[in-house]
DNA sequence: TGAGTCACG
DNA sequence: ACGTACGTGACTCAA
């Protein structure tokens, strides 16, 4: 096999990963986020290719002669941010001290260093990449010299690859080419002026059509269209500059011994030296690499695709009595009869993988010789289960109603994983690798770009191999780490008493999913078109023009510019036209209450009439997505369609309710828990106060009005009770006076009055209230009730806001998290008790503190006590828990 | 892709 | 002096 050469274009890769990061500093103050995401790149590709071979190129810091050709034409670069060039030297010390070679010469770019050297290695006999954030390197791509272009996603780095064919492909253009359309097109970034009148499809034509400039300004008196005919003998003189500009040099005369770029196994890029220099600057989860690396992780020689029941049944056999980490290929079905419209598809068993020591990792490929239906079989009977992510493998193997004795042998990694740290968006297996076994491995979008395993498991066998067995294995290897973490942190019962157990309730919940009326549906969203319709044509009447209502940028303009009405308030890009601002101008300009009902209308036809109806399957049903890790406080989270935003709190808008309904002939029980969070924050401080309050059963805004104000009971005012309404919201919320201000359109000063006298009247509350601020100072977490931690990184940064949100977000996370995980218990046992007393009841939504059951009309009565019985026990607190129920024949009546 | 807006608890 | 209430997701526009 070749060897394998990886160049690195240093400047451009410290560029991407400055901009593509948030600016991290280490506590010395040093921006260090470009140096972090450089080497995050570096370690990436290393792990990836690993190469015999590394270089980095830099520019010289003076602008080089093609620049100053350049400039002394027009304008100049622009100077480098400072936080980034603090950085610069700091890279060039971390390739240093790793023994990376760099190169930089006087009077070259690093560009032309890159293409010198992959020429060098490609006659050399090498396999090349280079990797650069820049496109201009394209032209320099052949069947042996690869452009690699990362780009920072959300998720992790992508890395776009370009041979010579893919720049064809993608660009209709070779690379040689490439640099005749940049010649002709310029580019501002570059200081490349191009040809004025061509752009990116002009050029490309031309130069598809002529290959090269200067056959496009040989047959200038046919060129099309004629802006560029004349434009090209006109500013030819530039062309020709721009076309030297564009061209990389592959012929400096470098001083470059392969031998000195040499990697010498890893030891030499691992040193200690590194390891420290990564110590100074805070590079927390790179130092395991450091460490563990040594210890090279060789599962992946394992990794075995598996197509006939004869070797399965060995391996089922050899797995027996151990734990086993799994992972389930899905497949996308596109199936019309599965939906009104033509969106719908069916995700279909199509593999497993399994995993249950360093050397047995399988994909288990569903096929006639080894049929799905077996494979779930001899899956379910190990007594050890762990799951990459359990609830859409419930899903694809069709399982509902699991008995106790089968859903106790699972184990969620993911689920553990968020328990452990719920403040990141997703848990692929490789930050699992990487945050708990010090290993880093490719990610899916490395081995598979955008395509779904399922879709492409035979075309790219080896890599949806490759992809499925690091799932189990990662699964498998992590498990023990995991369950040791959730131990350490006391969150072992919480995992396994109300997490796990959810996660089969939910699966219930999706795949049961919700009737719609879809033709009621259908005519809420006509009747809203007409009204949409009348009120577009009388705002552009008042407005003197037409424009995009929707548009806040346009409405802005025609609102505070054009008519010229007061109170322009702004946001970062221009005016603010929020709900706030219009209400306050609503009053004196019927153009501006149209807009706010015309902005209603709106909002109800795209997000709920429309919205809604590109989810009904064929059987009327809708099946929504629950979340179980993805919010900071434990809550569940709705998607695809979300069904816990659904409007209540304006008439029309609850009128969408209507058309939720149950099975034909039967109803609707919804139950919520009343002042759920307020009865917490009694429990949980021990205030007298508020707790008998409770317990005499008051309505608790009047009771709390009647003490902060200190009038009667019997007196409080209108105004008086929606004070201290939005005060105990207040409290519930982390208390400030500004915020309770802006809610009450009030006052700071008057805003702080109110909740001095809340805490005169309630100082238990005050008392717990810092005493949880200050714990979470101390801990880095707050804690609910049930175990579950928050993290708030917030409240040990240097920047005063950012320190008070993460208090207020001390204050709330234990309330709104036990809340949340006081509801999970109901639910469990709700769904539990339904199954097991033989009801045909099914649980069907969750609303935070709301659960809707679909329930036969015999069983009415005895599931309204059941369900009011398990959500008011589902936690024993010093006050009791309310629960309100009512019934329907639709979701409108049944709240 | 991010910002603005608005639906819910 | 600072300039925000806590937690979510979907849609739209305009780069």
């Amino acid at each position: 096999m070749s060897e394998k050469l990886v160049l690195i274009d240093g400047h451009s890769i410290l560029n991407r990963a400055f901009f593509g990061l948030p600016d991290l500093t280490n506590s010395e103050g040093l921006h260090t986020n470009a140096v972090y995401g450089f080497l995050n790149i570096l370690f990436k590709i290393l792990e990836e290719e690993q190469p015999d071979y590394l270089t980095v190129a830099f520019d010289v810091h003076a602008p080089t002669f093609r620049h100053k050709m350049y400039e002394a034409y027009k304008g100049t670069r622009k100077p480098m941010d400072d936080a980034l060039r603090q950085q610069v030297p700091l890279m060039k010390e971390m390739l240093a001290a790793m023994g990376v070679c760099t190169i930089e010469m006087e009077g070259y770019e690093a560009d032309d260093l890159l293409g010198t050297l992959a020429g060098m290695g490609e006659r050399a006999g090498m396999e090349v990449s280079v990797v650069s954030g820049d496109r201009d390197l394209l032209q320099l791509a052949t069947d042996h010299v690869r452009i690699r272009i990362p780009k920072t996603k959300r998720t992790g780095t992508e890395i776009e690859d370009y041979l010579a064919a893919d720049v064809k492909e993608r660009y209709q253009v070779t690379p040689k080419e490439f640099i005749d359309v940049k010649a002709l097109m310029g580019d501002t970034a570059d200081n490349i002026p191009g040809v004025p009148g061509i752009g990116e499809k002009t050029a490309t034509a031309l130069i598809g059509q002529y290959g090269c400039i200067e056959e496009v300004h040989a047959h200038a008196d046919v060129v099309k269209p004629p802006r560029a005919s004349k434009n090209i003998v006109e500013y030819w003189d530039q062309a020709v500059m721009s076309k030297e500009l564009a061209t990389i040099i592959t012929d400096v005369p470098v001083d470059y011994d392969f031998a000195n770029a040499k990697i010498d196994g890893k030891a030499s890029l691992y040193t200690e030296e590194a390891y420290l220099l990564c110590k100074r600057l805070e590079f927390k989860n790179l130092l395991n690499r450091f460490t563990v690396d040594a210890q090279k992780n060789h599962a992946e020689e394992s990794f075995q695709i598996v197509k006939d029941q004869k070797t399965a049944d060995r391996i089922w056999k050899k797995a027996e009595g151990k734990e086993a980490g799994f992972y389930v290929v899905e497949q996308g079905v596109q199936n019309q009869q599965l939906s009104l419209f033509d969106t719908a598809e069916e995700q279909k068993f199509a593999g497993l993988a399994i995993s249950f020591s360093e050397e047995d990792n399988y994909l288990m490929v569903a096929s006639q010789e080894l049929p799905a239906e077996k494979l779930k079989q001899d899956l379910l009977e190990r007594q050890e289960l762990y799951a990459a992510d359990l609830k859409p493998a419930l899903a694809a193997f069709d399982l509902h109603d699991v008995p106790e004795e089968m859903r106790t042998r699972f184990f969620d990694r993911t689920i553990a994983a968020y328990l452990l740290n719920p403040l990141k968006g997703a848990y692929p297996y490789e930050d699992i690798a990487k945050d708990y076994l010090g290993l880093m491995i490719p990610s899916r979008t490395d081995l598979l770009g955008k395509q779904m395993p399922g879709d492409v498991i035979t075309e790219k066998e080896a890599d949806v191999l490759r992809y499925a067995c690091w799932e189990s294995y990662i699964t498998w290897k992590s498990a023990a780490v995991l369950k040791e973490g959730l131990k350490e942190h006391g969150m072992e019962q919480l995992m396994r008493e109300i997490e796990m157990p959810l996660v089969f309730v939910l699966s219930d919940m999706e795949q049961d999913g919700i009737c719609i009326d879809a033709n009621a549906l259908k005519e809420y969203g006509q009747k809203l078109s007409v009204s949409i319709g009348e009120l577009e044509q009388k705002i552009y009447e008042e407005a003197g023009e037409t424009f995009n209502i929707n548009s806040p940028k346009q409405l802005g303009v025609i609102l505070f510019e054009k008519m010229q009405l007061p109170n322009g308030k702004k946001t970062k890009t221009g005016f603010s036209t929020s709900a706030e601002v219009l209400e306050k101008l609503a009053g004196d300009y019927p153009i501006v209450a149209d807009i706010l009902e015309y902005r209603k209308l709106s909002k109800l036809k795209s997000t709920y009439a429309d919205g809604l109806s590109n989810f009904i399957d064929a059987t009327g049903k809708i099946h929504t997505t629950f979340h179980q890790t993805i919010t900071a406080t434990g809550r569940l989270s709705s998607t695809d369609p979300n069904l816990q935003n659904i409007p209540i709190r304006i008439e029309l808008g609850k009128m969408i309710r209507k058309v939720f309904h149950p099975m034909p002939g039967d109803l609707f029980v919804d139950s919520d828990y009343s002042q759920i969070e307020l009865r917490l924050l009694a429990h949980m401080s021990g205030d007298e106060q508020l707790i008998e309050a409770f317990r005499e059963n008051q309505d608790i805004h009047r009771s709390t009005a009647s003490k902060v104000f200190h009038v009667p009971f019997d007196e409080v005012t209108d105004l008086q009770r929606r004070n201290a309404k939005a005060v105990n919201f207040g409290i519930v919320y982390g208390i400030s006076a500004y915020g309770l201000s802006q809610d009450l359109n009030i006052g700071t000063k008057e805003a702080q009055g109110f909740i001095d006298s809340y805490f005169e009247t309630y100082p238990k509350i005050k008392e717990f209230l810092d005493n949880t601020v200050a714990q979470a100072k101390e801990k880095g977490y707050t804690r609910t009730l049930f175990g579950r931690i928050r993290p708030i990184p917030e409240l040990s940064s240097g920047n005063f806001m950012t320190r008070q949100f993460g208090e207020r977000v001390a204050m709330n996370a234990p309330i709104q998290g036990t809340a949340a995980d006081i509801i999970k218990i109901a639910m469990i046992r709700v769904h539990d008790r339904l199954i097991r007393e033989h009801f045909r009841s099914r649980l069907i939504l969750q609303v935070h503190d709301e659960l809707l059951i679909e329930t036969a009309e015999e069983e009415k009565e005895k599931v309204i006590a059941l369900l009011e019985e398990e959500m008011q026990k589902a936690a024993d607190l010093k006050v009791e828990l309310a629960v309100g129920t009512a019934c329907g024949q639709d979701w409108y009546e049944a709240h």
